[in-house]
DNA sequence: TCTTGTTTTAAACGCTTGTTTAAAAAACTT
DNA sequence: AAGTTTTTTAAACAAGCGTTTAAAACAAGA
């Protein structure tokens, strides 16, 4: 992997911020030149084009989110330990890239659509040996008959919604971005303890 | 309320496929035009702008959306059935209309971004006293405890989130559009249990 | 039928878009 | 220091954007 130059570096930094916030149809070439505070035509030279440069970011953007699961599930911990830890740690991270789940989502449903490209990402999680500790767990009656998919969603719904949907809930109940930080905290262990407690039935201790 | 002309009328259900189907930013007045079936300046004769018809469109949006909870909290049941009975109306909804939360909630995360107007639609929600019966059901140690955003996030995200992700889900799991559907139904029971038995601990039976 | 007002259209407006060009500036080579 | 290549720029390009205009088509009443 060659080293990228300063500049290229700093338009891939400027883009990476501007697509985030705004998406790929929300914002201009040029605007990503300012904020890499350059002329417009060096975007094209150094990225051939728009799509060509977002493709890149995309890329590296589906690449953060699926990263920040492999560390977690890499550990040495019980699979209950695991989910809990890594509901932890994908909150923290949702904290610093907010825009991250909506803006993938979001790509992903635009008609000249993003893929992730032949999803070998997902691999890398299959890969930490994760899903093989559900199926055993499963098979042992410790862990609640449940799909693949399911566990997936419960983790991710919980996850990231509450992070997506920020400015509607502040809009619906009147808070500021304070608070609603606040409540995510909060929230945050709501959720641990309800996907812990239905994934491992005979563990939980249902106390009021 | 005087009623629309044809004409308007067609445009409005243009508008609101279109933008439903690719946000603000993503289609032009002349796609509208088109879909309706007429001239570009006829969206401007009737709606002064493209962001005034927007507007519009987006409120309705919004209104379909809540409008979908009060009916459900209307009806005379204890406050377990009203939520079980919630969540298997919100899969109903949202199987026809998937786009919509995608919708409203990146419609808000947008700059020059929508706002819901002195949020109206959630008092009516609130008039359905739901949120009254959670506060006693607490009160009366028949309830965890937990804040009403948290609730509503609990509820929402298990709702919303599958349906929004469903191109990811897809693009991770290699799985067709049916397959997902099929997935979904077996979520929503999932659902169910886990957020009743977290919100009503003594009345859960959890078994395998 | 002529008139008046409404609805619809084609065409144009000025502006912004993504992209290209050709020349200037900088960096590197010998 | 001269020549060559790489990087950067300002300017232009055609195409598409939201919006406006002015004229055509239509409807209704006298």
């Amino acid at each position: 992997m060659k080293k990228d130059t300063p500049t290229e570096e700093k338009i891939k930094e400027a883009a990476k911020t501007v697509f985030l916030a705004k998406g790929f149809e929300g914002c201009t070439s040029r605007e990503i030149a300012n904020a890499a505070g350059m002329n417009v035509a060096l975007v094209n030279y150094y990225f051939r084009s728009k799509s060509q440069l977002f493709k890149l970011i995309f890329q590296s953007a589906v690449e953060d989110f699926m990263l920040s699961m492999v560390h977690v599930f890499k550990t040495e911990q019980t699979l209950e330990e695991k989910i809990r830890y890594f509901i932890e740690k994908e909150y923290e991270f949702l904290a610093k890239h907010q825009e991250l789940p909506n803006f993938i989502i979001n790509e992903m449903n635009r008609e000249e659509g993003c893929s992730i490209e032949h999803n070998h990402h997902f691999q890398q999680v299959a890969e930490t040996g994760i899903f093989n500790d559900c199926i055993k767990e499963q098979a042992a009656g410790r862990m609640r008959e449940i799909s693949l998919l399911s566990m997936i969603l419960l983790i991710m719904s919980n996850c990231h919604y509450p992070t997506m949907s920020r400015k509607l809930m502040q809009s619906i109940h009147q808070i500021s971005e304070e608070e609603y930080a606040a409540q995510l905290a909060s929230h945050k262990s709501h959720v641990t303890e309800m996907i812990v407690a239905y994934l491992f039935p005979k563990n939980s201790n249902n106390t009021l």
